[in-house]
DNA sequence: AACACAGGATTGGATATCAATCAATAAGAA
DNA sequence: TTCTTATTGATTGATATCCAATCCTGTGTT
């Protein structure tokens, strides 16, 4: 494995990415090094990392927080997120192969199965990993490497509105994408993914203040007891509150 | 100021953009410290920044290094850039107003003045900022600093080829792409620009072997007289060999 | 109530030290 | 000689401890 401050970025990531460590959150460098008992040197080494990947801030004298971004920060990064979307589905119209339009159907048949099923958490998680698959079929690992920044900031985002839209709406988006762009249709397919992305930004409400509910050592002890990585994710999200969601109870976060 | 680690990652970065510190060049915590006279651990911190920019490379227990990207490399980087200069393209044929497209022609305006003028070294930095005004335009944070890293990663490629051909066919390229732009002759545009970008990575040979020439202590000299931020920039580039430049003595690293 | 000040806490950084690993050399066998 | 192995040196990854600068807070004074 790498280094040591790269796991417990790593870490920290998967704790931003689950809402277990909201936005504001300080995370205090004693604090870290103690739950991950490690010298406070490999602590900051971590931190700088996670800002510049976008999800922490740091104060100079003041400490390292979960990155709070704004509501102009949120359309800036989704405004990104479809240029690269479309970009990359432009590619695609002209260069991807029958594997590849097997492999997404595949993946959004998966998804499918799972709604049926009623697994929403797996159907959730699918319905992230659609966007991943469809650029990791451009072949281009500088461009995975930027989209999946910006899956993760959006994921961030989450954590700072109250989810209280209908997603439902946006279930069949990537089978209509697929559908459009094999069938050359390549600029509906791109305003699909434009009103996809702009149909959730519009729903956000975010939420100057988020209670933190957790202290960074509650957030981060699960992952610790595991110290292979493997998958703790006992994912207790703020489900608690009496549900502000309107008609429909099962929230896709697919965006 | 934001942290020392910072400062020296820039300047670092500064180095190798300017082709100071060449790829593969080894950045020994040891040798920077004292350069820089600070301790490994700035040092190292900042090696976390540049290796997160794609500038350098950390192998375990080895060490950092200037990161020698790989033909496979370059190509996708610059297929990432033409993603993101035509998506930004896209979204300012629709967006922009009278004022962006006058300063877009302005900037032009300026290279072109700098061309006739003589003075190549100004041309080639207004060459570079014209992509960079290109995307500010957009008024994206997010897409600014996506685009500038690719940029970035495009100026340590020219680090690694012999720049041995014919740039002079893409001097107007700006021009066009402003012109088609404002015509509403989105495609077209769009296409120039991969074609801009196709021409310059066509034109690439990279060099497997690359001599250091200076040590990092040569090579970081300069930029540590003048502590405050100013603009030493002595550019000694290996110019020296014997030109193995074609027809065109002055070479524009447009892209 | 408003202000100023002092103290505590936290960050940014320096230094010294240690273990682990890699690289290169030196020693030894075929 | 040449190939293999062992030793040594150098460098990195990481820790502990210490110090200065800065920020936050709480108290005391006006």
């Amino acid at each position: 494995m790498s280094s040591r401050s790269q796991a417990i970025a790593d870490t920290l990531t998967r704790a931003i990415l689950d809402h277990r460590l909201v936005p504001g959150c300080k995370l205090g460098e004693r604090e870290l090094s103690e739950i991950f008992d490690v010298s406070r040197i490999v602590i900051r080494q971590s931190l700088i990392r996670l800002a510049d990947d976008g999800l922490a801030q740091i104060e100079r004298n003041r400490g390292a927080f979960v990155a709070h971004p704004s509501m102009q920060d949120a359309m800036e990064i989704y405004d990104a997120l479809t240029l690269v979307e479309q970009g990359v589905a432009a590619q695609l119209s002209d260069r991807l192969g029958p594997a590849g339009w097997a492999e997404l159907r595949q993946h959004v048949e998966r998804q499918r199965q799972a709604v049926a099923v009623g697994n929403d958490a797996l159907a959730d998680v699918l319905g992230q990993e659609f966007h991943t698959v469809f650029v990791r079929l451009s072949r281009n690992k500088v461009m995975q490497e930027i989209h999946a920044q910006l899956v993760r900031r959006t994921t961030l985002l989450r954590s700072l509105i109250t989810a209280d839209f209908d997603y439902c709406n946006l279930l069949d988006d990537h089978a209509r994408v697929i559908e459009l762009l094999e069938k050359g249709r390549l600029k509906q397919a791109m305003e699909l993914i434009d009103a996809h992305h702009r149909s959730v930004v519009r729903g956000y409400i975010m939420d100057r203040q988020v209670f933190p509910e957790l202290t960074p050592r509650e957030a981060l002890e699960p992952y610790l007891n595991t110290k292979a990585g493997e998958q703790p994710k006992p994912a207790p999200r703020k489900e608690k509150k009496e549900s502000k969601t309107r008609a429909h109870a099962h929230v896709h976060a697919d965006e």
